[in-house]
DNA sequence: AATGCTGTCAACCGCTTACCG
DNA sequence: GCGGTAAGCGGTTGACAGCAT
């Protein structure tokens, strides 16, 4: 006995949305809102499966979505809470107003875990580097007192990886590493950014100013910018 | 110009969790 | 409390773009 399917697999679209697609779902959630993913495709006249326009929604057309290059700032937070909650990639981004999950998931992957190593610290437990490792990572171009380990200067390097072994430590660890305050109460994902992150770019600005603008700019975005598009 | 390699990221897969009757 | 279903999550894959040779 297996899972059932999601989905009616034969019947499906599997692979890059179309702009047809994109504009189908994105009048659909316009029109009734977020609903029952399960039953959307059919209600939306989309051959996916539920699970693929939810992420399709989630990860790229929801309209409070920032798009570009993640800052240093952005950068340190996700080190941050990277090293106080592991992969758990949508608590992180929780944290970051306008970032999917997948985002951050994939940033962490391509970039962060590279610039981490290149400081000398292992991504996965955000301690030095040992031996070897530590010797080629010495090799590497940034070794600046500002990439230094992310780790709290009270913690030795010995302990740092296990200094915040208790769940219920989150709160205190939180304001223990790098003197910020995260704020790691749970609370709803994927909430308008408040008025203090207001954006700062010009892009960011008009993303903010209205649902209908962002998904038009999206739905118009070059494939430069979205070059799964097979439009 | 052609080919191979590498980096990026959207999308999929399968497992876990939450919810409801 | 239990079982079924839907949603959510994290890991992985694969297509594409750009760079190096």
């Amino acid at each position: 006995m297996g899972r059932s399917p999601c989905c009616e697999k034969a019947h499906t679209n599997k692979g890059a949305w179309t702009r047809e697609e994109d504009q189908r779902l994105v009048a659909y959630i316009k029109a009734h809102g977020e609903g029952c993913w399960r039953s959307l495709p059919k209600a939306a006249g989309l051959m996916r499966c539920g699970k693929s326009c939810r992420l399709r929604w989630i990860n790229y057309l929801r309209p409070d979505l920032k798009r570009g290059n993640f800052t240093e700032e952005e950068d340190d937070v996700i080190i941050k809470l990277h090293q106080i909650l592991g992969n758990k990639w949508s608590l992180i981004a929780g944290r970051l107003p306008g970032r999917t999950d997948n985002e951050i998931k994939n940033y962490w992957n391509t970039h962060i875990k590279r610039k981490l190593l290149a400081r000398g610290i292992d991504p996965k437990t955000h301690r030095p580097l040992s031996g070897a490792a530590a010797a080629a990572a010495a090799a590497a171009p940034s070794s600046r007192p500002e990439d230094q380990p992310a780790v709290c200067s009270s913690c030795s390097p010995e302990t740092s990886g296990a200094c915040h072994s208790s769940d219920d430590d989150d709160r205190a660890s939180a304001l223990h590493h790098g003197g910020i305050d995260l704020n790691l109460s749970i609370s709803p994902p994927r909430e308008t950014p408040p008025p203090s992150s207001l954006p700062t770019t010009t892009q960011e600005a008009e993303a903010t100013t209205s649902s209908t603008t962002v998904v038009e700019w999206k739905l118009r975005t070059p494939l430069k910018e979205n070059k799964m598009y097979h439009y």
